[in-house]
DNA sequence: CTGAAAGCGCTTACAG
DNA sequence: CTGAAAGCGCTTACAG
């Protein structure tokens, strides 16, 4: 049987319409001795309204404690003045392991939406079970904001299609390039990172990342460039799929010693790499940021806890949130913003020698 | 100028109308050659028609895509299938700093929501110039749960008052008791934790805390209580307040190591308190879990990753978003659910000895 | 500057 | 089992 559209709502059959009087514009109006559209023109702001007869609705609809009922002038405008955003999380994820970072960055997007005027329906989805984005058809939202995990290939199709069937969506994390998105100076970050790296004296720098996930390959590209503009070689450090990031970074660093391999650096594509690189590097002995330097991308809280507190390039989550609900309402006005990339700053912890 | 009911929608004056047409329950009725009510009645499962019938709408409706158009059907029931969590924040705290065990209980109450049918509109306030919460007035939401810190006097006053005008609240970390709320089993948490450290052969054993948050004194009661039944002396070091937790628990025990006390292990009231003493500990070299055990409260991710690894006791985040929707959905449709304690359990790391 | 009226797209008595 | 009709509470042309 399918559900597309009606399953949530029947689990509402239960709950009994609330149905004492509610104040509505026509009570406003009565209060105010005007007409019910003069209330609603004077409360929307409309400025072909006197000052007197302003100032006579207002102080009605205050005594009345009087709302605007938005679902009936949702129904009336079309528009709904809000902004779907959902997170990713990879399949089977627990909230309590889920990447700090996409909250940080939920919130942030939150408070942007708040900033212009917008309220946020946010759902977390797994999927495939749970996969839901017909916000724009339901009348629920303007468009949507898709946030997440890369590794959750199906759920990205998903919201390329509900894209192509013509709703506006501005993704964060999609491994694709169908979709409209907003991303880190990845590349930038990374010339920081390593340019940091070889200021503080290190010169056999391994970058642990995958290239699958675009985010990560520009971040390597960002690396290379470096590296070579510094006539040093690149070294890629692949990691295994099927573990969590931080284990990613561990088991990369671990298999770095047992090979003997020598470095002296260690640039992991995300803090959560970096952090079990840092494990890895522990439980060989090996002193960090002594014999070896580590620096990671994206800024996430536990960093700065880690042990010892973890370099890193941070994205300006703040930033971040603005350009997605700006370029998701350049859509939705047609306007198109321009594609910008988040702005980065190098954070210098003690996982780094200080430079010279 | 008073903004209490329309500022917000004048932002979106701007935006024009999307205006191709719609699908709606009237093309589907002709599509599949019944009337626009029993469209209606077959997409919201009534149980009165045919299977026939069912099926022909439900193929009609799958092939010209159509979605229900929400507010209309809500302006028509009254129902709005949603749920406003409002986070409170610290007021000037960036979203950065702010304290992830609200993210995951916001993520955890999302996900409860949705299980349940339910729609969540997110709001982060930090007050007092953005708090908002008449979401039932506006129709938006069927009630409303709060989540935050409880350092914002005002805003809680703020959500009181809310709900004295007679909006369904349940919150989540309000120092007041006037509002319905969800809590820890702080009382048993606290007894966990303290048996933890007399098992481990911990005896002088500091709580640091405040009593002001009735959360913190819940949890300082179940301390006194078992110190008491050991035979021991309870001992209580308070905070100052203006700091964040980190520091508020750095400080207390840095002040108890230059008082020269003599103490054997530190529970406090919070992880990030507890990584707080933590840090002030190894700043006097002092070794944990050898000389001082430490162990905090609310199982955040970061005390996983400080060094060592924080002892803790964890609420169940799942359970904590399921019962404060229950909870708020009982009080919505009039079956009001008991209230219940969110369970604990004892996470055992690095940072206590193993028990003996 | 203000009012009377239409209409957004549903759900749900009320008839049959 | 199905249909015709009312009405939820707004916004916005259209008149005046």
């Amino acid at each position: 049987m399918s559900t597309f559209m009606w399953d949530e709502r029947q689990n509402l059959k239960a709950a009994p319409a609330p149905r004492r009087h509610r104040v509505t514009s026509f009570d406003v109006a009565a209060e105010a001795g005007v007409s019910q559209s003069t209330v609603s023109r004077a409360l929307a702001g409309d400025p072909v309204v006197s000052e007197a007869t302003r100032s006579r609705v207002f102080a009605a609809a205050r005594k009345l404690d009087y709302h605007v009922d938005e679902n009936a002038a949702r129904l009336r405008t079309g528009r709904t003045g809000t902004i779907a955003v959902v997170v990713i999380m990879r399949p089977g994820d627990h909230i309590r392991d889920f990447n700090p970072f996409y909250f940080a960055l939920l919130g942030a997007t939150c408070a942007a939406a708040s900033r212009r005027g917008y309220e946020t329906l946010v759902s977390l989805q797994h999927g495939p079970e749970n996969l839901f984005g017909r916000y724009q058809e339901q009348r629920k939202a303007d468009g949507l904001i898709v946030i997440g995990a890369s590794v959750n290939v199906a759920a990205w199709e998903y919201f390329e299609d509900v894209a192509a069937s013509g709703a506006h969506v501005v993704c964060w994390g999609s491994p694709r390039e169908d979709l409209e998105w907003v991303r880190s100076d990845n590349h930038g970050g990374a010339r920081l990172a390593v340019g940091h790296l070889l200021s503080c004296g290190y010169r056999r720098i391994a970058c642990i990342t995958s290239l699958i996930q675009p985010q990560f390959a520009e971040r390597y590209e960002g690396y290379v460039a470096t590296m070579r503009e510094a006539g040093l070689e690149p070294w890629l450090v692949g990691i295994e799929e099927g573990y969590t990031r931080e284990e990613q970074g561990r088991r990369a660093t671990a298999a770095l010693v047992e090979a003997g391999q020598s470095f002296d650096a260690i640039f992991a594509a995300c803090d959560e790499m970096a952090l079990g690189a840092m494990r890895a590097l522990r439980d060989a002995g090996i002193d960090v940021p002594g014999d070896v330097g580590v620096i990671g991308f994206d800024g996430i809280r536990t960093g700065a806890q880690a042990t010892p507190p973890l370099t890193t390039i941070e994205a300006d989550f703040e930033a971040a949130g603005d350009l997605l609900v700006d370029r998701l309402l350049g859509m939705v006005t047609g306007n198109p913003a321009p594609q910008v990339r988040v702005p980065i700053a190098l954070r210098a912890r003690a996982s780094t020698r200080g430079a010279r």
